[in-house]
DNA sequence: GCCAACGTTGGC
DNA sequence: GCCAACGTTGGC
């Protein structure tokens, strides 16, 4: 999941209250799609830098909701805010929730991965690539993890959400 | 700031 | 339903 780091970076997610841990403001289809139809309870994500001079992902979150309407869309206060949903009252766009969960110890930029041969299928390398949700295979996940070795967060940062089953 | 790659829009 | 114009993304 790619993030603008000054819109919301890793250390706010890190950062929030389990309130604020929606990932909100998702406006293509093929990206919402990806949240909607293959976001599992339980699904571990990287969240990735874009937009900055050195692009890179930066850590591991968790899906603690499935897919559910992204109300912004409804509302005209929201940089988010979409027109056509609302003239049908409905949000066509959906959000997830994720719980920061591990930090790289060492990012793993783009140009790190760039430079893996194992990587070259990856589709985030892919010339003029833009969706903000994209799929891993898990050999690239494997891959990205030996690269940035993740260490799990403490107890208060990225907050456990209860099990209830 | 540039620009390639796309997605979206809207006229026809 | 085509497609040109336009807007956005995001690396560089």
């Amino acid at each position: 999941m790619k993030t603008e780091p000054g819109e919301f970076s890793f250390d706010d997610l890190v950062a929030a209250p389990r309130s604020q841990h929606h990932w909100d403001g998702v406006r293509n289809y093929q990206a919402r799609n990806f949240m909607r139809d293959e976001f599992k309870r339980g699904d571990l994500v990287f969240i990735y830098h874009s937009s900055v001079a050195e692009p890179k992902v930066m850590g591991i979150a968790e899906v603690v909701r499935e897919a559910y309407p992204d109300s912004f869309a409804l509302d005209p206060k929201s940089p988010y805010f979409d027109p056509k949903s609302e003239a049908t009252g409905e949000s066509r766009w959906v959000m997830v929730d994720v719980a920061a969960r591990s930090r790289m110890s060492q990012p793993v930029t783009l140009a790190t991965m760039r430079e893996q041969p194992t990587l070259q299928g990856m589709a985030l390398l892919r010339p003029g690539q833009r969706l903000s949700i994209q799929p891993v295979t898990k050999d690239e996940w494997d891959i990205v993890v030996s690269l940035g070795k993740p260490c799990p967060l403490l107890k208060g940062q990225g907050q456990r959400s209860p099990r209830k089953s």
